[in-house]
DNA sequence: ATTTAAATATGATATTTGTCATGTTTTAAT
DNA sequence: ATTAAAACATGACAAATATCATATTTAAAT
């Protein structure tokens, strides 16, 4: 198994403020886990009991809604941390983590990383910085949700995971998701999620290639009403 | 000017992990303000540079959309800090505060503070539970904007306000809002805000005495749907 | 007290979105 | 390769919400 203090993937996370020997200590009882596209990894008020750090993969993090709808509310992509939330409050989780596709996960035991959160100003001040920053975009998606109506929110979602997640060589969305997702992601009907991207594909502002979304005219999909 | 080491309000919010040398040094260069109902604490954009430290009245932290229209985002109150994300982050604020009714606040720069974030572990600490909290508590919002019905949204901010902010002595919710404040909560037009509060006035759920609202089956309001 | 402006209220209508039905295509399993 | 299941697609219609118009009431200013 890898260790921790070696490990690029830290890089990109609040990880990268321990100190070596903080990071040795994880190491020793961090377990390493695959997780298959479609698995969940922690359901809706599970208790977590730790942090996962995404070695590679994406995953959905959603909250089901008292009619039974599944509403998708941030993706986790390589080098995030899944579970901060709970890490810190020590609550149960409120959201549901599910892959996008097949995941290398390393967990981190809430036992051993507490101490540094509670002992390493640095560290949590880093991880204030990445909640200061989740907590920015949360209001931007709640403002949107509010005020943009469904072809709006379909399409700045779009050019979010085309900015975020980046494209394939051949052009196509990195991130593969079903019309179901897309929906969930901006609350909408499924069938109605899948007229808007028809009609996206009609005004030539996408091309699909089966599941793949290519974006063609993003300044187009900025403009929509 | 009043002491930080002896004001009570500290007790409610992250100040109080801070040691008695701690709050004497801020006590020295804290600055103490009357906010009039009504007016603009700090806008969208505008560089905050410190914490505001609510020790009376309400405010709203709101966001213009595109097309113009202003969404609520969350209300603050008395004891609560105002301004936390800009102090971690050091960007500049990306929501508008308002005052609700007439407010005292105390501002600490943020130079004075941000050294002990990054020194005093249970202080941070503590702010990084506010944190999550605040996360927790958007996510159920994005989830109700994205998958309930503007009656459902309205009848739950209802009863968010009742629980939250409390009742005045005749049973009134204590937070007096205009019918477009409660149509920016919610993200729907003031017409349909206006509306939807006619019907539940019809249905019984409510009665007014002008402006103010007073819940009279709050059993009934759950229901809604 | 009177005037003026702002907030509240409601009707009529247009637009958006959801729901149900049904057909087609794609994917997965055998 | 064949079959079954899931995902995608689209039409028809219903429901929810927005918009515009216009009263009415309430609050603010003089």
């Amino acid at each position: 198994m890898g260790k921790c203090e070696q490990c690029i993937i830290k890089q990109f996370n609040s990880l990268k403020s321990l100190t070596t020997d903080e990071l040795m200590r994880i190491s020793k009882c961090k377990t390493s886990r695959i997780i298959k596209k479609g698995e969940v990894i922690f359901e809706e008020g599970e208790s977590i009991n730790g942090v996962y750090c995404v070695k590679d993969g994406i995953c959905k993090l959603s909250k089901l809604s008292e009619n039974g709808k599944d509403q998708i509310v941030k993706m986790v992509v390589k080098g995030q941390l899944l579970g901060q939330r709970s890490l810190i409050n020590g609550e149960s989780s409120n959201l549901q983590a599910t892959a996008l596709n097949d995941m290398e996960v390393c967990f981190i035991p809430r036992s051993e990383i507490i101490k540094d959160l509670q002992s390493n100003p640095k560290f949590s001040f880093d991880v204030l910085q990445d909640m200061a920053k989740d907590l920015k975009e949360a209001d931007d998606v709640i403002v949107n949700m509010a005020q943009k109506s469904v072809r709006q929110r379909l399409a700045e979602s779009l050019i979010y995971i085309h900015d975020t997640f980046g494209t394939n060589p051949d052009g196509t969305l990195s991130i593969l998701l079903s019309r179901e997702d897309f929906a969930n992601i901006v609350g909408t009907a499924t069938e109605s999620a899948i007229r808007v991207l028809s009609q996206f594909k009609k005004d030539g502002l996408i091309t699909t290639i089966g599941k793949q979304i290519k974006i063609e005219n993003i300044e187009g999909l900025r403009r929509v009403e």
